[in-house]
This record gives C-alpha cells, structure tokens and sequence, in this order.
DNA sequence: GCTTGGCACTCGGGATCGGCGAGTGCCAAC
DNA sequence: GTTGGCACTCGCCGATCCCGAGTGCCAAGC
C-alpha cells in the first residue's frame, strides 16, 4: 500500500531528523530503515510530502526535515506511546514520595520532568479557587495585631496580617475562630469566601467593624489570584544544547520563561487531567516561539486538574518519550496530592 | 604624575571595553578621553599595564582588553560609586513597598535587580536559623492527625503534619498548642529547638509520647535547613545579551543557576550587610565560571545579615552601576523586613 | 502502474588565499 | 618623559573554488 509507506517515511524522516538534528536524504533513510524499497522510491514519496506540505527542504539539494504539520501528522497518528522504563518510573516514585510539603512536591517535580526530557520543565502551583478550606487560624500577634492563616487542602498556607484600630482579648479570638471555622472549613474558596462576606452579621452590632476587617483581609487572601500565577521553571541549562539557531530558539524561550504569564497561557490549554496536549511551532498565538513546542497535560487529585505542567522545547524534539514523561510525572504527582 | 596616569589608562580601558565589549587601541583611547597626551604615550602606558599583568592582548595586533587583575584594580580603587538616580530609587521603593509576603518581596527584588542591572539577579531567602519564632499553631485535621503550623518572624512559615497513634481531644490540643506557645514565642531558632526538646518532660508521663512526636516534628522542621538553601532567579533573559562567547559564558551560567548550591556558595561569600562583594572572573573557586563575575552583599534587618542577593554576569560589566544597584536594593529589602 | 537505476544538475559548506587596516613596538628627536 | 615616524604583525573579510550530498527526471524493468 503506497499511502501507508508515505507514512513510514515521513516517520522515518522525524525520527531521523530528531535523533541526527541534520536535514535526512533520501538514501541514509533506506540505510536506517527497513523500508523494503530504494532510495529512488523514497523520493518519490519525499516529493509527495513535501507537495501535501509534510515535509520541506532548507535549500536545494539539501535533505528534507519536518514541518510543523509534519510533526502534527507525527503526533496524531504515527506515534505509539513509548512506557518508561521500570528504573525510570521507580525513580520518579521514589523522588516524589519523598517530598515533604507542597513547595518541596513541585520543585521536584519540574527538576524530575528537566531531568527525564532533556528539556526546560514548567510547573504550575495548584490553584488556589478549586481548592477547599482545611482550617483557619487566628492569632493575636499583640493585642491590637492579629496574624491570620489559611490553610487549604492542597497544602498551601497564605497568610495575612491585619491592624485592628482596639485592643482585642483572647476570649473574643477563639470566639472569632471558632465561628469562621464553622463557617468556612471544607467549601471551597469562592464559596467560603461569600459565607465570610455573610458572616459579620451574625455578630452582635459593636463586635461586627471588627469581625468585618479580618473578614475583608480572609476575602481578599481567598481571592487574590495572584498567587494562581506562580510557576515554577527549570532544567534552563538544558537549553544549552542548542547552541545553534541562537536567537531563533533560545533568546525568546528564555523570554517567556521569565514572563510567568506567557507561561501560564501556554500551559492552560492543557486543561484536562487525563489527555497530554502538544502545541507545535506556530500553532500558538506566540510568533516569537515559531521553533518552539508545549507538551503539556493537566495534573491533580481525582481527575480534576487544579493546575498544569509540561515542558517547552524545540520542535525538532522526540514528541513519544516526551509525551510518556509528561503524562507519569503527572500522574504521580495527582497521586501524591491525593495522598497529602 | 606618571603613576596617576597609568592608572588613567587603565580606566579608560575598562570603561570603554565595557562599553563596546571591544578591545580598545591607543588611538581611540585618546579620542574618547581626555588624557592630554599622545597615543605613543599611552602606548609606552599600556605596555607597562601589560607588564604588571593588568591588562592583555586577545592577539597581537589587537587592542588590550583588562585582565581579571585589571577589573580588580579598577574595581577596588578606580572606581567611584555611582549614585543612582532619583526616578530609580523611586521606582525601588514602590515596587518594593507593594510587596504582600515575603515571597513577594523576593520576587520583587529579584526582578527590580535584574531590571537594573541588565544581569541575572539571584536572591537567597532569609535563613531560618537567625530568624524568631513568632507563633506555633496546632491544628487537628482529623482526630489523629495534626497539622504543625510554625510562623517566623521572617514572615515564613513551615508546615509539618503529624500522625498519631491514637486520637487526641481538643482540650488537649490546646493546651499542648498554649504550652508550645509559652516555650518558644521569640525565641531565635536554634534556641527554640533547645526549649522544644526539654518540653516533654514537663508533662504528664502518659502525655509524653505524644508530645514528643509533635516536638520531633517541630525540631526537625525548626533545624532543618533544606529551606536555607532557598532561593530565587531572575533576568535570565539577560543571558541572550552575549551572543557571542556561548559555550565560554553562558552554558556554564546556565548550569549554575541550577544548581542552587553552587549559587549559595558564590552569594555566601558575601556576609555583611554593609559591605558590596565582587568576585571577579577566576577569583572564585569554579574554574567553568571563570568568565564570570558575582556582585552580591547581605541583607536583613538592622545590619544583620539574614542572606544574601547579588547578580552574576560577565566579567566585562558595568562594576560602578551594578554595584550600587545591588547596595541599593539590598538596603531597601532590609527596610522593607524591618517594618513588617 | 509502481519501482528502480542512471544521470545531469544544484547549491551549501569548507578550504584556500590575498588585501586591508587597526594596532603595535621601537627609535630617534624634542 | 613625551612625541611623531615607521616598519611590522596578524586577524578579519570577501572572493574564489571545489567537493559531495542530495535532488528531479527519465527510461527501462517487474
């Protein structure tokens, strides 16, 4: 069949070009591959590719290399899923059991994702409006200050100091505690934060400024997203493997790396837990990242994605490993999260 | 007075081979500055430099660019500090006053020093081990597990959560939470640690066990300096700068970075708050870094150091401006943890 | 009708080479 | 100690050339 032996060879030419990082002719493909055919052939199809925009030349008389709807095609349907290793997947166990809070849990995931690609991982922080109250905390610092912390079920902790215009005595604190607490453990932020909006009135008239302060500062903690941005960046050093197309590739990774919230907008397509996206070359909004690609999927307990991680690198990548990595070390980390 | 001038000279190669990152001839040198005598002399000048190893020749025929020894001289007695302007420590103090948390805070700072800069900006969290213990929260996520909640004065929090073999009541947790309280509120880290474990034995022999489970935690967590080696990176857009000199300058920069250990160590070197820091070129103990330069100083409140923040960036820098850019935001920072 | 070997052609990359010019060191004169 | 003059050095740049990998096309073969 003629059209499924395009097919090879258009999987034979990513392959190639990803592994050699040099443009693939004709005949080193028939040398590599057990295509069964001559190199004569394989030009034939290559000129079949290149027409249905496959594939392209850098110049004449150069071998072909993928293009982005090359790649594409690749992802789709030609590539199987390739498993990690059994030594891989101990060790991806191993390194993230041993976290020990939420902070520790994605540091070593983006430096675990950096490791098993070879490439620049991203990680975002769980975000915060899916995630529910565990506890809050109310603490007199002195007798006019008072500290308080919120602790949510993904294990993070913000906290909030407020400066109360009176003196205010124990009693009342654990008062105070005890109702928000009531109020709010187990809901979810935004709806913990309209039973807070609610809760001064419950309060005797000469209690309720003050009620009213700590509960505006509690709002204001549980809807700050700011904090929803937070990402965290590494294996940079991967990125000096490049070393050539310089100012194609790197200086405007290494621009979006910085800006969080480029980041974030490349990670969000990745929204559902259970799919790995890939976003190839100048399928983005980004013109800049034209030689980059996303492999991003959703993490987090259930099947609930609270947030996302993937890594950027160039397109001339190997979509199969990538993509395996991607999904176990998502998948370990919901796990993680299920447990804590 | 001839000693005066050579020193001129020297100078002037620094600030003009910072400028245009280009070896710098005797005639240009004349061009730009006003030296008041004859390329001839300053050439008979910059043969002496050479001979005294502070300046050097990329080949002969070319012009000198400064040796490390060079940028040392320039850097310890040519240089005047260069003030910075009024819109920019404008800008310092309002960026820096919007901060919300300390995680913020670093953020800020390491943002604000890498705009200013140009460079890769580096910022160490506060060490745990100088900070006090502002508050202990003890809370119950289900009648045998506990949440340890430790608050610094720092403004950073640590969290632990405690198995236990049996349930506890709220009584009890209170009171081991008041007691907590009353041993170690103010108390600087190493000595909390010292009060925690000598907690125990004030209580009843039947309580022990579990307080000391909880006191276990809450040492390992005061001691455990994991979180010491915290910090935050910047700027490394400004990496893409170079250009040229990659594989000398920027992949091992790169790898650095990553390496937070390796980073601590070069900050580290910088323990006083007062003091600016260069290290220059090879002065440093990684011989991969030897093109690169780190200007750090401490920071804290009062003039106590709690950490450090600098950049690291090419030898060939602007030392005069780095250097009071770094002062400069380090004073801020500190400012900023007095207050709050 | 696909496949294949042959063949002329293209063109990028590396090697070679010469001229240009910035910059030097030295020396003699001031 | 400073200066102008001068011969010399050597890296950079552009021009030229050649090689070889790779192509497209065509005619013959299965």
């Amino acid at each position: 069949m003629v059209e499924d032996r395009k097919l090879a060879v258009l999987r034979a030419i990513v392959e190639d070009y990803v592994a050699t990082q040099e443009p693939v002719g004709s005949k080193s493909l028939v040398d590599r591959h057990p295509l069964g055919v001559s190199p004569a052939t394989v030009r034939n199809d290559m000129a079949a590719l290149e027409e249905e925009g496959f594939i392209t030349q850098p110049h004449t008389s150069a071998g072909r290399i993928p293009t982005d709807k090359g790649y594409r095609l690749f992802v789709d349907r030609l590539s199987q899923v390739k498993p990690l290793s059994g030594p891989e997947r101990r060790a991806i166990a191993t390194l993230l059991e041993g976290a020990i809070d939420l902070d520790d849990v994605v540091q070593r995931s983006v430096r675990l994702l950096a490791q098993l690609t070879h490439q620049v991982a991203v990680v975002q922080y769980p975000t915060l409006s899916r995630s529910t109250v565990r506890h809050v905390e109310v603490v007199a610092l002195s007798a006019s200050r008072i500290l308080l912390v919120l602790i949510l079920s993904t294990g993070r902790v913000e906290q909030r100091v407020v400066e109360l215009p009176d003196d205010i005595d124990e009693t009342r604190i654990a008062e105070l505690r005890s109702r928000i607490n009531v109020a709010v453990v187990g809901q979810r932020l935004e709806v913990a934060a309209e039973s807070l909006v609610a809760l001064p009135d419950e309060f005797d008239p000469g209690q309720r400024p003050v009620v009213a302060m700590l509960v505006a500062a509690l709002v204001e903690a549980t809807t700050d997203h700011r904090s929803d941005e937070r990402v965290a960046v590494g294996g940079t050093a991967n990125l000096a493997k490049f070393g050539e197309g310089f100012d194609v590739a790197i200086r405007p990774m290494l621009e979006a790396l910085e800006e969080h919230v480029v980041l974030l907008k490349l990670l969000g397509e990745a929204t559902s837990a259970s799919t790995v996206t890939v976003r190839i070359g100048h399928e983005g909004p980004y013109r800049e990242l034209a030689a980059t690609s996303v492999v991003a999927t959703g993490y987090g307990p259930g099947d609930e994605a609270l947030a996302s991680l993937g890594i950027v690198g160039p397109t001339r990548m190997d979509y199969p490993g990538t993509m395996a990595a991607v999904r176990a070390v998502a998948r370990y980390v919901s796990r993680i999260l299920d447990e804590g």
